[in-house]
DNA sequence: GTCTATACGGCGATAGAC
DNA sequence: GTCTATCGCCGTATAGAC
């Protein structure tokens, strides 16, 4: 593999995203990382000291990659449907592309609940506040009074579940990468109209 | 650990079930499970050959454990509605009482997908039937024409993703377990109305 | 900073006594 | 069938030359 980063620190970074996305904690080896990155596996050690380490750093990029856009999204100033609209797309888009991320994340969960907790611990990350940010559009926009928690539920779950499933779509129903590109290209709309049919089927 | 099991068979098959539900297959250890089942490790290769024959039939339990129940429900006489009201609850009592069930199968998808293949080739499972199925009552009961592939994937996300988020939830959200229970008993309601509310949507 | 060589431990698997 | 002891490999980590 020919280096192009300008400093090794992130060539190995780089290196070591793929091969734990791929891998997970447990499955991944400092050699095939090392390969990757076109270096020594002795180098991997110098610049972080451990492959626990290596590993933490790998993992809180990707978290805050996907959950910073949460945030985001839900502290701007549309309504609940275009809020909606807009993350359901933008996660559809970035997850399939990046199938492996949701995974990675779940995986990381189960496998190493300690690097979420050192993650919450050090940057001070508040999904509160967009709970009560929807319980209060649900209720001013809709009139509906629900655990905003299910709601936010729902979304995620329609969003990330899909592509997490993928090798299962690809394997159980035989589906190619065309099919599937139509398939997350599809749910694109199918999702929001879902959503915004249910929220109006409240109102009656 | 007492041994209850008639055979030492059984007994190592749910200690295997145990570790691997816990730790997956590459952060298994032969020795943890030989613990588990209060016996040695060189029994566990006397009646399963290696780890990967182990582990081969703790998958295949716990794929079919989910997967037949989807078949046997949307082949039954009911509405579309009542078909998912019982699938929803079924999984949200079974999933969120064997929480690492979800993230197990996910896992094993993607750390060793030949288990998979090995269990749809064995198994002949048709999984199709069931997209025909909701084909046609989408259209019968609601004049709704999209993809099943989307509804069936809507349905799973919305019961099987807030399972596999159960660790992210206590982490990032704080909740404790009776919180948690609350949480996945009201989904029961919650999930079925929301989508019939938005099957609903369609029709005007 | 980057490499080669190697120490050290852990784990799957087997041999062999009972 | 069940146990103890042990082999042999592989993977993380380090020592030390350049």
């Amino acid at each position: 593999m020919v280096n192009i980063e300008k400093n090794t620190e992130l060539t190995i970074l780089n290196a070591a995203k793929k091969v734990f996305h791929r891998k997970g904690f447990d499955g991944a080896r400092m050699q095939e990382i090392a390969d990757e990155a076109g270096l020594n596996k002795a180098l991997l050690h110098y610049y972080f000291r451990s492959k626990e380490k290596l590993f933490q750093a790998v993992f809180e990029h990707a978290f805050s990659e996907v959950f910073s856009k949460i945030n985001d999204v839900f502290h701007s100033d549309f309504t609940l449907a275009s809020k909606i609209e807009v993350l359901v797309s933008y996660y559809i888009s970035f997850l399939s592309e990046n199938s492996y991320v949701p995974w990675f994340i779940v995986n990381c969960i189960y496998e190493k609940p300690e690097s979420l907790k050192h993650f919450m611990e050090t940057n001070n990350f508040a999904p509160v506040s967009v709970l009560q940010m929807i319980a209060k559009q649900l209720k001013e926009e809709y009139n509906i009074e629900i655990d905003p928690m299910q709601v936010y539920m729902h979304v995620l779950s329609l969003c990330i579940f899909p592509v997490i499933a993928k090798p299962m779509l690809q394997h159980v129903f035989g589906m190619d990468s065309i099919q599937m590109n139509n398939f997350y290209d599809q749910r694109k709309k199918i999702v929001p109209t879902f959503i915004a049919n249910a929220f109006n089927g409240y109102k009656k």
